[in-house]
DNA sequence: GCGTTTTTGATCGTTTTTGAAAGAAACGCA
DNA sequence: TGCGTTTCTTTCAAAAACGATCAAAAACGC
């Protein structure tokens, strides 16, 4: 049976609206009332609407995506200052998740960089002590597990003993860990001891180990020690890591990736 | 839609709304009647009826599929709609809590807006499974634990079986419980089974139980059963809960607050 | 068959949505 | 900067959809 122009219903028109933002990046108004057949005026409250729930951002004449803002494009630049290397570094890691695998990701810049790469990936199984990384894949992604804890306010990740309550329940093929410092005497270390305290408890029982860290944080040392090398497996950093140094970790067995 | 000469029986026919929602993903009172042949009021009926049950959203002017409904355009409605009332109910609250006390905080835009007001209360140690509520406390304010789990995409909580890992380790003097729909008959009840899993772990431990609910809730039920009345020992709602209502709740040992 | 309960359709007042119009603000260009 | 044009916000009224209520119709149990 033909439909004689049967008339959209609102909320169809705004996921219309929603769902063209996020594929064309930006609309027009006067496009839009072209295309749906209403007034300007609809079009407009569609938008407002929209914006208030953060779909998109309304801009002079139409509406932007949330990620065309400039306001965000310098925020993800500071976030990643070093953010060429720590891109790279996030690329790199995510080649070694395989299809359907369960990962644990850490808090962290690095790690966060990680999480951003995995917003199609619907096949896998995400555990993650990281509010940011959490909030990055709220709409779409992984299945997402978030291990309980105390709050550490200055890198918004749950940390603390509560954490094994989760932590005892779950396995993840592969963790991805992030690092205040590493070095070849000391290991791994890091600021605060709880933040420590989980780490240890995923390298614990992680299939695998892979650490993320640029080559910035080599030979440093920080308060909490949080593990020796030999509960790592993987390192990944960039190609400014000292030749000597990776050559002397993959001498103990570590497997070492430069991005 | 091919009709047959006779009427059809009613259930037979919201069977039929039932599996047209699902197939479209949405539908139109005004295509219902014609196809139906019966009044508007009858198709609202069904509706209502399949919306109660959980089979499908409405939305104005028709429904759509639980799946299709559109996420956080439902919450932020409700964020903004009654907003008067939910800030008012939420300060109600918030004079219930003592210097010191541990608190649970649920999900919800009614909790999130007590979530608000405890910006300086360094006091506190809240326990919570609402990342909005985290995200809202994430500068200051009382000492933040989250209860791992799963999460919940639409309400952005953590949910399911994991959740019992921390809980377990935790007690608080106050929950404060949202819900979708409270009916004396019927109780609390909520979307997701998931979610109404955790309610009742808290809702077991707590010292005192407080529900947070505006009086748009009431005799509403929802799909997934929490807990029964005696589980609750305050409710905290608006002036226009009828009083037959609060009267029948008092005389269970409730106490009731109208804000 | 008859009284009762359930379902249905109609009506009315209310709420939501929509489109139009007028004044304000932003933009492009000289 | 100033000016014309476009776009935006605000306001209002019409239209559509809604919930509540009531009486008729149908289904039901005995």
């Amino acid at each position: 049976m033909i439909q004689p122009a049967s008339p959209i219903l609102a909320p169809q028109r705004r996921e219309l609206i929603r769902s063209l933002v996020k594929d064309e990046g930006i609309v027009r108004v006067e496009d839009l009332r072209q295309n749906l057949k209403v007034s300007v005026a609809t079009i407009r409250r569609d938008l407002e609407i929209l914006e208030e729930n953060g779909k998109l951002q309304r801009i002079h004449g139409g509406a932007v995506t949330m990620e065309n803002r400039l306001e965000e494009a310098v925020f993800d630049d500071k976030t990643n200052q070093a953010s060429t290397e720590k891109g790279r570094i996030a690329e790199e890691a995510c080649k070694l998740i395989g299809k359907g695998d369960s990962v644990y990701l850490d808090g962290g810049s690095t790690t966060l960089g990680l999480a951003r790469l995995l917003k199609d990936r619907t096949d896998l199984t995400l555990v993650t002590n990281s509010l940011r990384a959490a909030a990055e894949l709220a709409d779409s992604g992984p299945k997402v597990l978030l291990i309980g804890g105390e709050l550490r306010r200055i890198s918004q990740t749950m940390v603390g003993p509560l954490t094994s309550g989760v932590l005892g329940q779950v396995h993840v093929d592969k963790a991805f860990m992030g690092t205040m410092g590493f070095c070849l005497r000391s290991g791994l270390t890091t600021t605060d001891p709880n933040e420590a305290y989980v780490k240890n408890l995923v390298a614990d029982q992680a299939g695998q180990v892979i650490l993320l860290a640029d080559s910035g944080k080599a030979e440093k040392v920080s308060f909490a020690r949080v593990s020796d090398w030999d509960a790592i497996d993987v390192l990944v950093t960039d190609g400014n890591l000292p030749k000597l140094f990776a050559k002397s970790l993959r001498k103990r067995g570590l497997k070492v990736l430069l991005a």
